[in-house]
DNA sequence: TTCGACACATAAGT
DNA sequence: CACTTATGTGTCGA
């Protein structure tokens, strides 16, 4: 049903070499995992942690938990199950057979908002543990050749810096600071009038030198800050159309919805101990969502036999997918991001998910500043709708089914398919080293990318990086209380307070 | 110095 | 309006 005949196309011998270019580059930016170090390479890291401690979480979060905030992590009695299947499933299984299961849970459990949710998380667990089988496969086959590229922020971010002037809480501050400090000094029309400014100016200055000293408030939807523009989406391995053999261009938008800020040298900075967020979503060039959706688009794979590269293989893209990773200045460290729960300390943690994704349009600010810790189940619907595609709603809209489609989408394994990736909670892992020297610190790079998603002759799933962006670098302040005291940016602790 | 764990506090969500 | 949640960050101790 899923199958997709494996053709062994041929190639001309300028694709073959364009080819080459392309994928000499194409996995450039997929981290190695931390203890590979025979040189194997690994498509992916993200894995579902094995050793999660759910213990105490799922009653808890069963009672407590809205839907949407089971998406990612929550793992009821019947997902723990679905785990325990996905986990005991042999190392071969294929593809097609793990989303006959899916499909079969799907149909068993598709009717309210928690099971859609369900849905969601099934879906990305599902990919996960695609990814992770893959992973585990990948131990033990010939692999591709990751190609180290030199980061090259410097020119495109002090460019994009510039181009990007955000008016910062810090700059709010300081001029609402001057304008503070203007008030006393404004001619006095009359007694009463300059009385009352006094006061107001008292008010204010008590204030602000209560705000200097109190801490950041939790909740404040003020957390919620835009962070550094990504670069132009650069290009990693070519995507075609299928019918026209057209080349087709994806672009890849993100937004740092939260966690990151300018400092008065324009460097971003970030805290280890908070969480950020980043929304993300791709388009095709030319290709709307009709045209998208009435097409499919191949790429090409560096093949292996035996451990020896045996040249390219046109390969048609399954379904695509996003995922984020971070990168550091200097090594590189694979798994440097990890995602809570709401319940943080008290649920599980994660690998940020890999989102299967249609096109889609990147929401703004303020949308995803709304979309943050909703229960309320209307209003994760109209979220849902969003940020997610409902293959199952547009199945009965079109009149069509699984059976009868013959798009991309009947390859995606789940009905609930991200338009936007939309990654929450999510902070750089703990193990990782902010300070490089006394003076200087390290920085890291976040960067989206848009995966091609093949099956090859075994039926197993790859992931291939077709392109990817990347933020400026980003300051990540660990937790020394240093770095709680002078040159706060975030919040509402003062930068009046000048110690 | 750094990290996990626990604690406190407080705006948002219901 | 009262109750619950989520999350920045203070702190302790290995």
């Amino acid at each position: 049903m899923l199958t997709i005949p494996s053709e062994e196309a041929s190639i001309t011998q300028d694709d073959a070499a364009a080819a080459v270019a392309a994928a000499n580059s194409a996995v450039a930016n997929i981290p190695q995992l931390k203890d590979d170090d025979n040189g194997t390479a690994h498509h992916l890291h993200h894995s579902y942690a094995p050793q999660h401690q759910h213990q105490g979480y799922d009653a808890l979060a069963a009672q407590n938990l809205a839907p949407q905030q089971h998406q990612q992590h929550q793992l009821d009695p019947q997902m723990q199950q679905h785990q325990q299947q996905l986990h005991n499933v042999p190392q071969r299984m294929t593809h097609q057979h793990h989303l006959q299961q899916h499909l079969a849970q799907f149909a068993q459990d598709h009717h309210n908002v928690q099971q859609h949710d369900r849905d969601h998380l099934l879906s990305q667990q599902l990919a996960q543990q695609h990814f992770q089988q893959q992973q585990q496969q990948q131990q033990q086959q010939p692999q591709l050749h990751h190609q180290q590229i030199p980061l090259q922020h410097q020119q495109n971010h002090q460019l994009s810096q510039q181009n990007h002037q955000v008016l910062t809480q810090q700059a709010l501050n300081q001029q609402h600071q001057v304008l503070n400090q203007q008030i006393p000094q404004q001619p006095h029309h009359s007694l009463s009038h300059s009385h009352h400014l006094e006061m107001l100016a008292q008010a204010n200055e008590s204030d602000l030198l209560e705000a200097a000293n109190r801490k950041v408030a939790p909740r404040s939807s003020d957390l919620f800050r835009v962070g550094p523009p990504f670069s132009e989406t650069r290009h990693h391995q070519d995507i075609y159309c299928k019918g026209n053999d057209m080349d087709v261009n994806p672009i890849l938008e993100a937004r740092i919805d939260r966690g990151f800020e300018v400092g008065e040298n324009g460097t971003w900075i970030g805290y280890k101990r908070n969480y950020f967020t980043l929304v993300s979503s791709f388009s095709l060039e030319n290709f709307d969502f009709d045209r998208f959706i009435s097409n499919k688009f191949y790429t090409y794979e560096k093949s292996s036999r035996n451990g020896e590269p045996a040249g390219e293989s046109k390969v048609e893209i399954s379904y695509f997918a996003v995922r984020l990773v971070a990168k550091c200045s200097d090594d590189d460290v694979s798994i440097s991001l990890i995602q809570h729960t709401a319940k943080r300390d008290k649920g599980p943690q994660f690998p940020p998910p890999i989102y299967p994704a249609v096109p889609g349009d990147l929401p703004d600010h303020e949308t995803v500043k709304a979309s943050c810790n909703k229960r309320n189940g209307g209003k994760i619907e109209n979220m849902n709708k969003v940020f997610y595609f409902d293959r199952g709603d547009y199945y009965r809209n079109v009149n069509l089914d699984t059976l009868k489609d013959n798009s991309i989408l009947k390859n995606y394994p789940s009905d609930s398919i991200a338009r936007v990736a939309r990654f929450e909670r999510i902070q750089f892992t703990s193990s990782i080293r902010v300070k490089q020297t006394a003076s200087n610190s390290r920085y890291f790079t976040l960067h989206v990318e848009l995966l091609g998603i093949i099956e090859d002759e075994d039926l197993q799933i790859q992931p291939i990086l077709l392109s990817s962006i990347e933020s400026p670098p980003l300051i990540v302040r660990g937790r020394s209380p240093s770095n709680y005291h002078k040159d706060r940016t975030s919040g509402y602790r003062g930068h009046i307070a000048q110690h």
